[in-house]
Parts: C-alpha cells; sequence; structure tokens
DNA sequence: TCCTTTATTGAATGATTGCTCAATTTCTAC
DNA sequence: GTAGAAATTGAGCAATCATTCAATAAAGGA
C-alpha cells in the first residue's frame, strides 16, 4: 500500500460547489480553483479528470444537496402544500438577507443560462437535473392532491412546471439585491398563487 | 473631412446583441465578435473601446428592443391586463417552437446570473435596467388599476415584481426546451395568475 | 531499513485571451 | 490632382487559459 490522499474528496467538492455557484463555469479559473480547493492542479486533474469533471460532480452534489434540504424542509409541515408554500417564502427570506450563500441565483439554472449555446455537454446535464427535479415536484403535487389538499382537476406534471418556474424566478430575482420586505412580498405572492390551486370548501 | 465608417453603427450593434445574447459575456470571445460583426479588431476597438464597452452598449440595445416590443404589443389591446397576460403567452408560445431568436431566456438575466459575482459593473447595469423593467410594469399595473382592470387594493409594485419574475421563470424554463404545449401551458398558467389579480364582479 | 506504491508538487506546455499600433487604404476638400 | 484627415487592417503583444508530467514526498509491508 501507499500513502493516504491528503484531500477529503466530498471536502474538495463543496469548496467547489461554493467557487462555482459563485462565479460560473466561465467565471472560474483553474487558479482560482486551486487556490480555493487548497490543492495543486496535478492533484486536481488526478482525482476529478477536468476543470469540466470537476464542475459536473459540483453540479451534481449542488442537486444532491438542494435535493436533501427540500425532503427536509417537508419533513416540518403535515401538509405538503403547506410545506411547499413555506418552502417559497424560506427562499426569499433567505434571498432577502444577506445570507452566506455563495449566490441567491440557482446554480443549475445559472449553469444551464452560461451554457446552453456553448457547452452541451454541462447544459445537458442541467436540463436532466431541472427534470428530474420537475419529476419530485410533480410527485409531490400529485401526493397532495390525492390527499385531497389540492383541487382533483389538478395536473401535477403541469402545476410542478409552474412552481419550478416560480421557484427560477424568485431565485433570480434575489440576485437583483431587492429590499428584504419586496423579497418576502414576492415569496408571499408566490406562496398564494400555490392556495389557488388548493381545495375549495 | 475623410473617409466614411464603411460599418453602421446600428447594423454592427444588433449583430453584437446577436452573439452575445446567445454565447453570454465570457461565452463570446473577441475572434467570434470580430466574425459576426465582419469587422477587425482596430475598428472594433475605434468604434466601441473594448469589449466591456461594446457588450455594454449591446445590452442597452437588447433591452430597449425588448422594450419597444412590450409597448408595440400592447398596442394591440385595449384592455392592459388582456395585453399583458396575451404577451406571457406570447413569450410561452416562442420559447416552445423553435424559434430564430438566439437564445430563449432574457439577455438581462443571462447577463445578471453570470456576472453578479465576477463583473460588477455589468450585473449594475443588468440591475438598473430590471429595475427600469419594473417601474414601467408598474405604471401598467396602476394604469390598468385606476381603469378598474384590476382590484383597487392592487399594490402596482408589488404585483410589478411578481410579473417580472413571471416573465424570468418563463423564459428560463424555455431554455429547457420542454415541449411546445407545455410552454404553452405554462404561459396560460401564468396569465391565469394574473387574472387572479383582476377586479372581482 | 529498504522497497513498492501512491499522492503531491509546480514549473512549463501550447493555445487562447483581450487588446495595440504602425502601416495602409479610402475618402473629402481644395 | 493632390494633400490631409479619418477608417481599416492584421500581425503581434503580454497575460492568462486549461493542462501535463518528471521529480519529489509520504506511507505501508517485508
Amino acid at each position: 500500500m501507499a500513502r493516504h490522499a491528503r484531500y477529503d474528496r466530498k471536502t474538495a467538492l463543496e469548496k467547489a460547489v461554493g467557487l462555482f455557484w459563485e462565479k460560473g463555469y466561465h467565471g472560474s479559473s483553474m487558479k482560482q480553483i486551486e487556490q480555493a480547493l487548497d490543492m495543486r492542479p496535478g492533484s486536481i486533474y488526478a482525482t476529478f479528470g477536468s476543470k469540466d469533471g470537476l464542475f459536473s460532480e459540483a453540479l451534481a452534489a449542488y442537486a444532491e444537496q438542494g435535493g436533501r434540504e427540500l425532503a427536509v424542509h417537508l419533513k416540518g409541515f403535515d401538509s405538503i402544500v403547506d410545506g411547499l408554500q413555506d418552502y417559497l417564502r424560506g427562499i426569499a427570506c433567505s434571498c432577502g438577507d444577506g445570507g452566506a450563500a455563495p449566490s441567491r441565483a440557482c446554480m443549475i439554472v445559472k449553469t444551464l443560462l452560461e451554457s446552453s449555446n456553448t457547452h452541451s455537454a454541462l447544459a445537458d446535464q442541467a436540463n436532466s437535473i431541472l427534470a428530474a427535479i420537475e419529476g419530485s415536484l410533480a410527485d409531490l403535487v400529485e401526493q397532495a392532491r390525492v390527499k385531497g389538499e389540492l383541487a382533483q382537476s389538478v395536473d401535477s406534471r403541469r402545476l410542478a412546471r409552474l412552481l419550478q418556474a416560480q421557484i427560477m424566478g424568485l431565485r433570480s430575482m434575489g440576485e437583483r439585491n431587492l429590499d428584504p420586505q419586496a423579497m418576502k412580498d414576492l415569496g408571499d405572492d408566490m406562496a398564494a398563487i400555490l392556495a389557488g390551486y388548493r381545495t375549495q370548501h
């Protein structure tokens, strides 16, 4: 056997997520990556293959983390719709304050918009992640519909896409640095949209 | 006096908009710009000062064009709200087909997300353009409220921000290459959101 | 202790980046 | 026709880009 890797792969990926999420693919140079990961080029290439490979793994890690956060969030609610509404409000809130996140906008959307006409492999990855998220949201909406929280007539995939578009818009608006109250209002308004699909009684 | 400029500034800017909108700031190299504008570096720098200067002018031209398109669109409607609803549906439709536009997402949003943590001058410009658009939308909403199309209780700036977030989300979703029917449904759903703010009777 | 194996290092690679400027071309005014 | 002003050209600049690899360091097994 031989020496251990000095770097923890998972920790390095977290740092890569931080940099790429903040500055994007083109905006992050290998020099900045070396500094952020505290690794020399040889180690980075031995571990992740290429800048593309590192970005791809970072994007996947980001998406997985985001999925976990939504799931954890919903655990705190009996009602799925209540949970989704609070999730929207939570995003609006965290976009309002001067939070510690590298960026307010979603890294997946940033990647999609940056790479859609310049780097098809990245765009494809971002697109399939977004399709998976749409699927998860559709499952949640369908569960809520079956539970009777939402009107029986609701088309779950369609409402999932509307919901995803809300999140994209909300987090993109976050990048505008509006005052916290404006963001909070926006989150409330989006939560109210979802309320419009609730069972009427 | 001396010789004329061989290039029409306005035409060159239109071509620059096409390239930058498609590929973004970092994704467009000077070599590609030279090719797109059919100009040599010296002419480009004599005319626009720098890549930054050219991008900045292109972004402004894009925003002006977008503003004109919204105004023209609304001219075709007696009701402002009808016009805004049709505007949303129109975006959804043009995002659905394989249109000729360089990109489905909004160039201003692409710029904001790309530059927010790497190029503050561009981010500031994108932000002030978005603030101006928010203002225009707020004016329209306020007019509609005064005309009685919208409920008296409507907060026009707040609804303008919700509307702007819808457009951002809609056009970002366009980059996902969903099938046309899904985009059309999304546009209809967003138009329905606006309907919820109409005067009840 | 030495040998094998593996991880790390960082100088150096060729390509590409945004950009400059002396030379050339093209037009107007006289 | 000619002089002068302005616009265009494109080779070439220094800097930076992502990437490579021979040399070095560090660990476990014998």
